[in-house]
RNA sequence: GGGAGCUUAGCUCAGCUGGUUCAGAGCAUCUGCCUUACAAGCAGAGGGUCGGGGGUUCGAACCCCUCAGCUCCCACCA
């Protein structure tokens, strides 16, 4: 036998993946006589290439569909990218500045050919990584979200909406990005703990030389935009201020000093500055109190002319410089240290300033009442189900939808102006001047213009479980569409927990409102990917292993499986290299297992003695397992699942059973126990199939001879059937006996080669008979017997209560044995009392179930035993 | 501030209806082996007050209360 002892994965990965992308085994399409299942993929950032995330995320919808597949089902795995429009664009602009290129000095049309240029270099990238992964895409239906027929998809839908009454136009308070210069969702912000300073800002009183008000403010470059001093009510020591003004410093302005409860006394000076233009709340009580929203903030976070003073500086730097100036000038009280929250651009980490701003929304209470109901009530699972909480609290307290981005790359809001700013909504320019001479006759003509923003990437990935099979149901209503009555509703979505409402949560709204249905039936969060250290993998950190490098050094079915041991549902995971380097020792293991099965000589002829009870066995223990296996993949137990197949594999199937059938060296092998044992690797190799695809494709032809087609891919799922549950138990006693004897062998230091004997002492119990060639054969024993006496100069054991002796020649060494039995008797006397305890309690033995009371019974009689027997090996050895 | 979750072996975590699957797995550690499939391996071993305290129960890792520590989500008091 000339095979290498180790497997080598690079070719046989390559080999195999060509070959199911020739035979078209991932391909799907409707068809009547089998059930469909489905997944859509998470479509990745279209410029994006795999990171950690992404390994773990595709491994198990790899899983989840090669099993569907193998069981016959229409599986159906659809690939595609998104357009990702801010990620995008912030690369492209990154690219062009690179080359001395800047967005602010070229055309939207010659922006967005670049930005289609790096799609078509670098948009297939990530794509053609997940194939080196082992991914079973239906590559056919490979869809982009900025298609023509899926950008058109979603403007029919943004149409669809705003002719329902449910988008609007509106001044919002939006949470501005000054370096991306766009609006944000809330959802796109984060927020962290800044250590920044609380500034005491002294306000003259109009018309008095001596009064003022102390405001605590973090934003003193801000004063300028002040609309008013507010106070609670309720606050005696500002009583006397009630209808005074005060005066902005070094401006001058006076401004209104007002009360509302809304401000805390206790906090800072119970004074606020009222500033509509650049705070969320102070706008809500401007509208409130009626007051004048001054906006010195240009887009680009510079101060502009309504400032009066420090134009053009960046809101930093004019804090520095105000601070400084109301210093010297006499207006600032005092300074503290202060930590405070601040929001922060997910995508450029730009401070957030909250902004006025004219944007597009969609209105989320009723739209999203179908989507919080069929979740709630589990005809949607969310897998962990501790998600519906978190579901819950977001979809009830849901806030209109900002849709509209201040970008270029992405789905071009379908509105357009006049000059005086009325507008129309329609797809095309042509459409829309005849819908605007419809609504304004006896307009002079006047030339249109298209909004410039585009809308929110979730808007179009919403869409995604409809759109990816048909694209014109939005327009249309049902389409008929084959593909999508078929497909539809999808299985399983595989997603990270982090954008459960980003984009499962809009998904779910979609595929109610456009199909009247669930887009998926279950939901499967993943869990974070994560360092040893608990940090999150990111480039920044350079924690992230390159996931290509891991496949290329321990193959890809070495990584799918590492990244799978330790990985439930929702929790996070935190990478070691050691779990991939224990799936590459897992492929090696079934590697070597075959080589020692090929390379048998196969004789005609019935199993052996030991053979006939291994085969038994084995058919029953791979039963039992086969049948735990498919409670796990039922309850989305996939990190079990494996462990399951991994021990079946490694530990029954390797260490005992073919330990069990094993010839002797240079013997051959009867003929139905090798084919029985084949049979039995090639259900193994089955079940192990999902998590690694590749090696057992390779073994499966190795193991036998087969036509073009007999692939494992597409061979039939393992069956369950019944198992004896009494060879299993005997099974397990039988492995505990040799256990024993190899541990005596291992504490009196007695080689494997050495034969022995074993004597069971036991008048009543023919234990495990039935398994004794096996025991004989494992740990090398010439015989077996019963015996009615002690034996002398054996070593013991017991198994139950039942004492087994094997004669050896050394020297037994009486005051270790004696240290061991006592020991072992103090344990077992103590146990006993405790049982006695129990069994004495009446309540106990009134009030639990029988069986539990039969087990105690059971015990005390065995521990009555095995004390018994004790005592007696204790008394001997004195002698 | 509101909500959710976590705390079990040195590490990472299982433990699904309160009782034989009950204290488990993998890794790590230790001992002995290059035994003719596999040293990326084989055969063994040690390791635990189930975060602390209290309660319910005949019986608690599991249910309740409480304290402590950690994590995440939501909200944003200048």
């Amino acid at each position: 036998m000339s095979l290498s002892t180790k497997y080598s994965p690079g070719e046989v990965e390559q080999k195999w993946y060509s070959y199911w992308m020739k035979m078209d085994f991932f391909h799907a399409q409707p068809n009547p006589d089998k059930e469909p299942y489905c997944i859509v993929i998470p479509p990745p950032n279209v410029t994006g290439v795999l990171h950690m995330g992404h390994m773990l995320n595709n491994t198990i919808q790899d899983i989840l569909v090669r099993r569907a597949r193998m069981q016959g089902k229409e599986a159906c795995w659809v690939s595609g990218t998104d357009h990702a429009s801010i990620a995008t664009e912030a690369k492209v602009v990154a690219m062009l500045r690179e080359r001395g290129i800047k967005k602010s000095d070229i055309t939207r049309e010659e922006f967005l050919k670049y930005a289609w240029e790096w799609r078509e270099k670098y948009g297939g990238i990530i794509l053609e990584q997940l194939k080196k992964l082992g991914a079973s895409c239906d590559w056919e239906r490979t869809k982009f979200t900025m298609d023509p027929d899926y950008y058109e998809a979603v403007i029919d839908v943004f149409i669809d909406l705003y002719n329902k009454g449910k988008i609007y136009r509106g001044m919002r308070m939006v949470n501005w990005d000054p370096a991306g210069k766009t609006a944000l969702s809330d959802d796109e912000v984060n927020y962290k703990d800044v250590q920044s300073k609380l500034y005491y800002i002294q306000y003259p009183i109009e018309g008095s030389t001596t009064e003022y008000v102390t405001i605590a403010t973090v934003r003193p470059e801000t004063i300028m935009a002040d609309a008013a001093i507010c106070v609670n009510p309720n606050d005696d020591r500002y009583k006397h201020l009630k209808g005074k003004k005060a005066l902005v410093p070094l401006i001058n302005r006076p401004i209104p000093i007002i009360e509302d409860e809304y401000v805390t006394m206790d906090f800072g000076t119970g004074c606020l500055k009222v500033t509509p233009a650049h705070d969320m709340n102070d706008y809500e009580l401007g509208i409130k109190h009626n007051l004048a929203v001054i906006d010195i903030l240009n887009d680009d976070g510079t101060l502009n002319a309504k400032a009066q003073i420090l134009v053009g500086e960046d809101r930093f730097i004019a804090r520095k410089k105000i601070a400084k100036e109301l210093d010297e000038k006499g207006y600032l009280s005092k300074v503290e240290d202060y930590k405070s929250n601040v929001g922060f651009s997910e995508r450029t980490d730009a401070v957030i300033e909250p902004k006025l701003s004219m944007q597009w929304f969609l209105q989320m209470k009723e739209i999203t009442a179908p989507a919080l109901k069929h979740v709630m009530n589990d005809d949607i699972q969310l897998i962990p189900s501790k998600f519906k909480n978190t579901y819950n609290h977001w979809m009830s307290n849901v806030r209109d939808w900002c849709i509209s981005r201040q970008l270029w790359w992405g789905h071009r809001i379908p509105a357009w102006y006049d000059e005086t700013g009325f507008y129309v909504v329609a797809k095309t320019k042509e459409e829309a001047t005849s819908l605007y001479k419809k609504q304004k006759p006896d307009a002079i003509h006047q030339e249109l213009t298209q909004d410039t923003d585009v809308m929110d990437t979730w808007f179009s990935s919403w869409l995604w479980p409809i759109a990816v099979f048909d694209t014109s149901v939005f327009k249309d209503g049902n389409s008929g569409n084959k593909d999508l009555n078929y497909f539809y509703p999808t299985n399983d979505l595989v997603t990270a927990p982090e954008i459960l409402f980003f984009w499962v949560a809009r998904m779910i709204i979609a595929g109610y409102e456009y199909r009247g249905e669930m887009p998926f039936k279950n939901v499967y969060l993943t869990g974070i990917v994560r360092d040893k250290q608990g940090r999150k993998m990111s480039k920044s950190l350079g924690n992230s292993p390159d996931p290509l490098d891991l496949i290329s050094t321990f193959g890809a079915d070495a990584v799918r499986t590492g990244m799978l041991f330790s990985s439930p549902a929702g929790n996070d995971l935190l990478y070691d290299e050691k779990l991939i380097e224990q799936g590459r020792n897992f492929a090696n293991k079934i590697w070597n297992a075959f080589r020692l099965v090929k390379g048998w000589t196969v004789v005609p002829g019935s199993p052996s003695e030991e053979s006939t009870i291994a085969i038994a066995w084995f058919q029953s223990k791979m039963n039992q397992s086969l049948g735990e296996l498919e409670d796990h993949f039922s309850k989305f137990r996939m990190s079990d699942a494996l462990h399951l197949i991994y021990k079946l594999i490694w530990d029954d199937f390797c260490s005992w059973y073919l330990e069990m059938i094993k010839p002797e060296f240079g013997k051959p092998i009867e003929e139905e126990t090798y084919s029985k044992t084949i049979k039995y690797f090639e259900t193994l190799l089955k079940a192990l199939h999902p998590f690694m695809p590749f090696i057992t494709e390779e073994l499966w032809h190795e193991l036998r001879d087969r036509s073009e087609k007999d692939c494992i891919i597409i061979s039939d799922w393992p069956k369950i059937s019944t198992f004896d549950i009494e060879i299993l138990n005997e099974s397990t006693t039988a492995f505990d006996i040799i256990t024993e004897i190899r541990n005596c062998r291992n504490a009196k230091g007695i080689s494997p080669k050495e034969s022995l004997s074993l004597f069971i002492k036991s008048e009543n119990s023919s234990l495990v008979k039935s398994f004794w060639p096996i025991i004989k054969k494992l740990s090398n024993l010439t015989t077996i017997e019963y015996t009615e006496v002690k034996i002398d100069n054996a070593t013991t054991f017991m198994v139950g209560s039942t004492e087994i002796f094997i004669p050896v020649n050394k020297e037994i060494d009486v005051e270790k044995e004696r240290a061991e039995i006592l020991k072992d008797l103090e344990y077992h006397r103590g146990f006993m009392t405790a049982v006695d305890k129990k069994l004495s309690n009446e309540k106990f033995v009134n009030s639990a179930p029988p069986q539990v009371i039969d087990l105690e019974r059971k015990k005390k009689s065995d521990a009555e035993s095995k004390i018994k027997t004790l005592e007696e090996r204790l008394a001997l050895l004195k002698i």
